[in-house]
DNA sequence: CTGGCCATGTCAACAAGGCTGACGTAATTT
DNA sequence: AAATTACGTCAGCCTTGTTGACATGGCCAG
């Protein structure tokens, strides 16, 4: 299966009467907000990518280049078995973008220390301009996106996001966004 | 471009002070919580996209498809050139999977009326079978995160998928999901 | 130390789904 | 009558995903 970006869907079929202003209750969940939500989420990740998509097609990348830059930026030193199952993609794949990258000096490989069939990728520091580059974009709009939503719109947000995760993602996450952490 | 799913980013940087439990400051909003917002979005999408994604591999059809489908059947009756610029593909991207679609009779092409050039779509009766398991499984997934996280969440999770929109692309969303919606 | 498993790289071939460019046709507008 | 619009289609290219097969070198257990 090919990965495009967003599947999405919706249906109608109003359910609960019509909520106002306040006191939300579970009804709020009609099939109808169910839907705009769903479209809500495909519009916004348009959004999410376009900014670096714009700073990467001036070098020739693609979002696999991103993923891998972002990811190693992440976890400097992570192995490529590790990359692997954080972007869950085959060895195939991702050795093509990693190539590409080591070539062009974003990334360096080095073998491993305990491990000599290891390497472990981190980023050269043209790989960190790069992605300071990429970062800085995504960053500056989510934190627009956020202050125009408010504090406890983005305590929101958060929730159901990590709510709309496989369990198995979530675990990635945690592990990712470090232990304990919110 | 090649349209992969993520684009992401983050990078650290810990500026505000640590906060908890009840009043979030403005300083929220630091380097550090927006690359776990960042990454948030990366694996939720994953998991937004998983159980269609299974739903279409089975019948041998793609995230296009799908996106197809949804917005046919969100406008019934929308003509080619309105989907182009919904979907943001070119008319022979578009084309490929359309004639597919009509092919297996999931969706029907009717002259205009008022103008004979155009072609309105329509999903089939099959078609909204389709539709309709497709939808049922994203909207269930969907419905189980805002559950799971809460009302005022699920306001906040709204607030800033909009926000995070380019103006163009909220302006089609407000046109889609109806005049005067939140 | 040897055989088996593991981590990685690589070649080849294929598919989906983006893209551009070029045309053709019919219908509508000017 | 000419220009524009809406749509379809052919051809070719690219990225990024997939399988399958195979090679190398290193680690580890028996």
């Amino acid at each position: 299966m090919a990965q495009g970006p967003g599947a999405i869907e919706p249906r109608s079929g109003q359910r609960g009467g019509g909520q106002r202003g306040g006191g939300e209750t579970l009804l709020y969940l009609t099939d109808e907000q169910l839907r705009k939500a769903i479209e809500a989420m495909f519009f916004a990740y348009r959004g999410f990518t376009a900014d670096p998509d714009r700073i990467l097609e001036a070098r020739g990348y693609g979002r696999a280049h991103h993923r891998a830059i972002h990811f190693i930026h992440r976890a400097p030193g992570t192995t490529v078995n590790n990359l692997l199952t954080v972007l869950g993609v085959t060895k195939q794949s991702l050795n093509r973008v990693l190539r590409r990258l080591i070539e062009d000096g974003l990334v360096d490989s080095a073998v491993g220390v305990h491990d000599r069939r290891e390497r472990h990728l981190r980023l050269t520091s043209e790989g960190v301009e790069l992605e300071r580059e990429l970062s800085d974009a995504q960053r500056e709009r989510m934190r627009a996106a956020f202050r125009a939503a408010g504090p406890e719109a983005v305590a929101g947000f958060r929730a159901v996001l990590e709510e709309m995760m496989d369990p198995e993602m979530r675990r990635q996450y945690h592990r990712l966004i470090g232990p304990g952490q919110k």
